[in-house]
DNA sequence: TCTTGACTTTATAGTTGGTATAAGGTTTAG
DNA sequence: CTAAACCTTATACCAACTATAAAGTCAAGA
């Protein structure tokens, strides 16, 4: 029987996180002892390990939850396992391919401000790039 | 003179947006026609397309907040929003860079879950695999 | 004139995944 | 006996909105 710090040095995951996660419902209540503290065993480090894992896999705190759920009923979650890890990597794909592109957006335009000259008139401003480039068009152009 | 409804499709940004940007006081106290409306001029819908395009470059409120500034007092913000795109750039590669660690470690994990046939003891679920598995350890050592 | 629909207003709560703070109670070591 | 190091709860905060409720305004049609 472990404390919430211990718990917490076992893991890696903050005391202030593991109460948050019970108070989410994402992990069970924990046992208390006579003066109100929380106590956990070795069954606990373990979930709150898989849960940490999944955390570092960028699962959602519903997904976790769901593969929990499965955990506890001593199904396999198995299927609903690969079901997330697919929707996650398609995700991922999407969000690399969208930062890609703003990237090579954010280049374009810095290139372009590195070329005007302090100008106090403002006509050839790195403002006046932001504010009158369309996403994309320049670099669709080539320019 | 407009209301909040053309500003809205004048810009695509939403009525309630409008209202939180002057909220947070991102932008100016609206004037106001007499019976309370909110009224706007071609300044304001230049003022707006600026944040949006902003947005759309991933600058931050706060960032944004900072740029509008100079503008207002009529200062070129241009150093500014160059030291802001370089650090946007550099968040930007250090988010890439940590999603492609991602999508490998989950997609090797995808795979490592096909091989494993259903199996009602779980000793071979893909949630072990989860569980037991460090990040990076398996992909470094090319499993 | 009445009503319907399309506006507008404010205030408030919810989203995600926590972190920070306050204000207190408990336990342990010296 | 006291101080440090725990523990407890409740509450507020972060970003950048989005959604909802409850109400006021306005223009057009029957």
């Amino acid at each position: 029987m472990i404390s919430i710090g211990d718990l917490s040095r076992q893991t890696g995951v903050s005391t202030q996180t593991i109460r948050y996660y019970e108070r989410i419902a994402l992990l069970p209540q924990a046992h208390r002892a006579g003066n109100g503290y929380r106590v956990y065993d070795t069954a606990d480090v373990d979930r709150l390990q898989f849960v940490l894992r999944a955390r570092q896999l960028d699962f959602s705190l519903n997904d976790i939850r769901e593969v929990l759920a499965f955990r506890e009923r001593n199904e396999t979650p198995c299927s609903a396992v690969m079901e997330i890890m697919e929707q996650r990597i398609s995700e991922i794909e999407r969000g690399i391919a969208s930062l890609i592109r703003l990237r090579e957006e954010l280049k374009h335009l810095h290139r372009l401000g590195l070329t005007l000259p302090e100008d106090f008139e403002m006509k050839r401003c790195v403002c006046h790039l932001i504010k009158h480039s369309l996403p994309n068009e320049e670099i669709e152009n080539g320019l």
